[in-house]
DNA sequence: CGACTTCTTGAGGAGACTCAAGGGTGGTGG
DNA sequence: CCACCACCCTTGAGTCTCCTCAAGAAGTCG
């Protein structure tokens, strides 16, 4: 258990990742050197995600971390990991699949960045994030209080400030959603959906093909 | 194995995905389809890859798959794949790796397309794309044949046609490379790399985590 | 050799970026 | 409690890049 003030770095890009982490409580964000130097905001960490995947494939980190609220993370280190695969397939292809699920994030959010006006890739953001939300809050319903700036927010969506405040305008003009202070309010989640036009995909959970239980408690045997 | 002609769709977006498959031969493309409604490609696949692996989270194929050239293919049937964790959780771990190394190719492509100009877009895509070719065909040096068209590489650059010729121009008056026909050929490949400006990653292929081979011997046992 | 596809190139216009100034908002100290 | 200050957000004008469209050139196939 390991807790870190807001604005603390958890890691930084480059060097020799110790372990991964579960996020407990708070909001993270990953950053990485754009070509410029200049550090671009990638992506936020909900509560319940899982820190530093990306970075296993790597013999240094790929991203750095840093705590956007305070933040509280169980470590989880990369022998227990290994473990798992030995220990626990069924577990193993699962988390094999989720990392398949954020691949196809990233290949809808390419796309939506080739081809998307600047309002649909804001309204697609939210619509995101606001999915997410509801994972890492349950009880959130239409309205949430969201402690990135402007800068980070734009980072993610991969615009400029300017562009951002003039999509969140236009979408707050349309009644779609307001962002004021810290607050998001989601006015009409269907319009949202079909401005943001993502495609919906249907997750799978537990596929057909996963090792069954009982391998599972044989190989851990 | 199987065998599919030039122009052959594989599997299309929102099918059951039956299996997966190993690409043993030839080119292919995977395309989605964007907010427009028209296809864009999205990544090009060379011999020895592993095609569908980001469909398996979601049970409507997420991607079609179409052969560029004559392909051949070995179908990996699901429950095998599954079966693969059981039995060698060790290859399991490798292929998790793996697939977060696309992931971080993907987060780099996302970030090139943020803050990247045309002309190093368009490099660091034969940068990673020569890269590519050379651990499929461990003959290439200089130069390859390239069986895709302008307006595949625009998609994949993610510009449009126009654009695309203008930065080939550029590299080509610039003795960085030229692609004439079918033919790419690299001239400078220090000066490519530069412009590409792509961070350099130092990939990890055994990992001291990774589930000993008598762990891997004693559950497929 | 001719018809077709694919590629290049140019001009015009829309959208995005830069920069700088004005207005809120929150926090601090008197 | 109020005033001040600092930071963040918004907004606008000017510039530039990128996109759209269309026509000409080059290459390909029958």
């Amino acid at each position: 258990m390991r807790a870190v003030d807001r604005g603390e770095t958890l890691w930084r890009q480059g060097q020799r990742l110790p372990s991964l982490y579960i996020l407990l409580d708070g909001w993270m964000a990953s950053t990485i050197r754009g070509a410029d130097g200049c550090d671009l905001t990638f992506k936020v960490h909900l509560p319940g995600d899982l820190l530093g995947l990306p970075s296993l494939a790597f013999s240094a980190a790929t991203e750095s971390v840093t705590a956007i609220t305070g933040a509280q993370l169980r470590p989880i280190p990369l022998h227990s990991f290994g473990h798992l695969f030995e220990a626990y397939p069924r577990i193993a292809a699962m988390m094999f699949v989720v990392s398949q699920q954020e691949r196809t994030l990233l290949m809808d959010r390419l796309a939506v960045s080739y081809t998307g006006i600047v309002v649909q890739r804001v309204a697609a953001f939210f619509h995101l994030l606001l999915e997410r939300v509801r994972r890492s809050f349950p009880e959130t319903t239409y309205a949430f209080s969201l402690p990135l700036d402007r800068q980070h927010v734009a980072d993610l969506v991969g615009v400029k400030v300017a562009q951002l405040a003039a999509a969140l305008k236009q979408l707050h003009a349309d009644n779609v959603l307001g962002w004021t202070g810290r607050t998001v309010t989601i006015a009409d989640e269907e319009a949202l959906a079909v401005i943001a036009q993502m495609p919906r995909r249907e997750l799978v959970q537990d596929a057909h093909w996963f090792p069954t239980i009982e391998g599972e408690e044989e190989s851990s045997r």
